[in-house]
DNA sequence: GATGATTTGTACGTATGTATA
DNA sequence: ATATACATACGTACAAATCAT
């Protein structure tokens, strides 16, 4: 779970925490090759713990470390991207599912007041403080799943798939539909209705099977994962 | 997706899979601890590639890393191990689906000679045979998604949780019951019947999704994940 | 295609934090 | 509670591979 969270208590975490922000924020595009001597006196350490940090980030799909050659930040091909989105979409619906079956009473206000509160920063057209609210709102179903395997699954995905997530929430128009789709998960996870949870969420994310499908292997220029509305 | 794969080029990747390995088979029981300087020795190497090996291992969920302690081999707890069986039900199951819908014709008939195959040895009692046969089934299907992410994932679940799989085919009965629930999701494959394959999946991993509500927090001595059939 | 410069891969020593007496 | 033992965390040096010329 804590894949972005508490306190670096050494060297490696401190690298790994600041080169996974830079990359999630957009700091460090993708297909930027990462210099380990370049690193290490950014931070003021040793290769040592960039490398060990390296090979994290590795295995979290963040960057790719091919043997004696320079790490790069993962610049997956489209179709690639366009499987991880369409499991992301799975994940979430699946979260939201096990969310209305599972959460605690004490989730359940706490999410409703969520949503509560963000209905305000619609209202006010605050879009950075709504789009904050709206990482904590689709963090708090992975934890009300219970399932600690599934939150960490899906949050490392929605991690992985920061970097390419261009649709922000600049339009109020968007900002408000967001808030509405919202309104439908939450509804149905306060009823404890697990279907219509997953229904509502796979909405909300957009999921683009179709898109999957074509890159499968049988055309060729149908819209693409990266073109269809990719959440918030 | 190769988790488990490709010929060591560096002295981390030896030592990574040599340990995967031997947490994978049992030969490293949960709990074990794991000395840099011991691992370091008996390959033949410096601490330094164990170190990183064991980072990796650690992303992959194998190894627990805690700050300035030795690792150990992973001994999750119990609702923590159900958690992750009942996500593996889940994966493997749409991994059935999405192979329904989008197996090449080639990958159709190799996944029907295997089980052709498989049949055999169910007559001939071939356990081993049957189970690394089992492994190549499964695996035929996390290709046969077309998405690679989804089959990461869906493979790492599955060697994560190599060491708590207790049920093999030791029995006549298992072996035959298994082929049999593979003949379902074979044929919903075959005639690229979605729903079917996902459900056909579904029962044959035994989801034991009841076990999970009990432990998210509700009763005590219900049966547990562990407890339940687990697969193969 | 060969050679030198550069970068990664590995080894090893020291510092620092943890556990135990 | 303090000290001692011990394992990891990090830094530095060297070897091997890659890339650029």
């Amino acid at each position: 779970m804590d894949a972005l969270a508490s306190p670096p208590q050494t060297s490696v975490e401190s690298v790994r925490l600041e080169v996974a922000r830079r990359i999630v924020s957009g700091d460090l595009l993708p297909g930027t090759p990462l210099d380990e001597r370049q690193l290490a006196a950014d931070f003021g350490v040793s290769r040592t713990p960039v490398r060990e940090a390296l090979r994290v980030l590795a295995s979290s799909g963040l960057v790719e470390l091919r043997a004696h050659r320079k790490a790069i930040v993962t610049q997956p091909d489209q179709s690639v991207l366009s499987g991880i989105f369409i499991v992301m979409g799975h994940l979430e619906s699946l979260c939201a599912g096990f969310s209305a079956a599972a959460m605690t009473p004490v989730q359940r206000r706490a999410l409703e007041a969520l949503h509560d509160d963000m209905a305000e920063m619609v209202r006010e057209g605050e879009t950075a403080a709504y789009t904050h609210a709206n990482e904590a709102f689709h963090n708090a179903i992975y934890e009300g799943t219970q399932n600690a395997y599934l939150a960490e699954i899906t949050l490392n995905t929605r991690i992985r798939l920061q970097p390419f997530r261009r649709a922000q929430f600049h339009q109020l128009g968007r900002l408000q539909a967001s808030h509405a789709e919202h309104t439908l998960v939450v509804e149905a996870i306060l009823r404890a209705d697990r279907p219509a949870a997953e229904a509502a969420m796979r909405d909300h994310i957009g999921l683009v099977e179709e898109a999957w499908h074509v890159f499968a292997g049988d055309a060729q220029d149908a819209p693409s994962a990266m073109n269809a509305r990719q959440e918030p």
